[in-house]
DNA sequence: TATTTGATTCTT
DNA sequence: AGAATCAAATAT
């Protein structure tokens, strides 16, 4: 019997590709106004810093992208196509610009597919950008089970070209 | 200051 | 296959 409970830092302080993978199966708890969600996380994908052409970062240190270089447990939410809000978990090193992004989670049994429906089912919005992971802003994450899973090909990085779009930097649940 | 574009999703 | 819709990064 497993209980739930907090991850420790450390655990966030590895490569994103090592964090993504061992998020899945792990629960996102979002409380806010009174109301807890307990997400169970099905798929992840790992940005991995500067060289990652897919990575914001990749364009260097900018306004945008400054959350990323802050430390492990950072948050790192932004507003695509002027629609959707993606939420990401900064890891790795102060200075070392990796990310998770959370795409797919599973809330009492049903499956969220898609990072702009995963924010939206868990009131995720701009003002957690830069916030950290912990009670007092209403989201932190709990240990969970480890979960087999598959690596696939990123979702919607095309323009990064055939390499960074290739990798196999897509975890999902088996 | 103007233009381009995206870690998407829903409709046609 | 295309629209919706805007903040942030580039180009001018």
């Amino acid at each position: 019997m497993m209980k739930a409970r907090k991850v420790s830092d450390n655990f966030f302080n590895k490569k994103a590709k090592e964090v993504a993978p061992a998020l899945l199966g792990s629960f996102l708890i979002r409380e806010v106004g009174g109301k807890k969600i307990k997400a169970k996380i099905v798929e992840t994908e790992a940005y991995c810093g500067e060289k990652d052409l897919a990575c914001h970062a990749s364009k260097g240190r900018t306004g945008r992208t400054e959350i990323m270089y802050q430390k492990a447990g950072t948050i790192y939410v932004y507003l695509c196509y002027g629609m959707h809000y993606m939420l990401n978990i900064v890891v790795s090193k102060k200075d070392d610009p990796e990310a998770v992004l959370i795409r797919g989670i599973e809330i009492d049994g049903e499956k969220i597919h898609g990072p702009g429906r995963v924010t939206k089912a868990l009131n995720i919005n701009k003002k957690l950008n830069g916030k950290k992971l912990g009670p007092k802003d209403g989201l932190w994450l709990e240990k969970g089970e480890t979960l087999k899973h598959q690596k696939t090909a990123r979702i919607g990085v095309h323009y990064t070209g055939p390499i960074w779009s290739k990798r196999l930097l897509r975890f999902v649940e088996e």
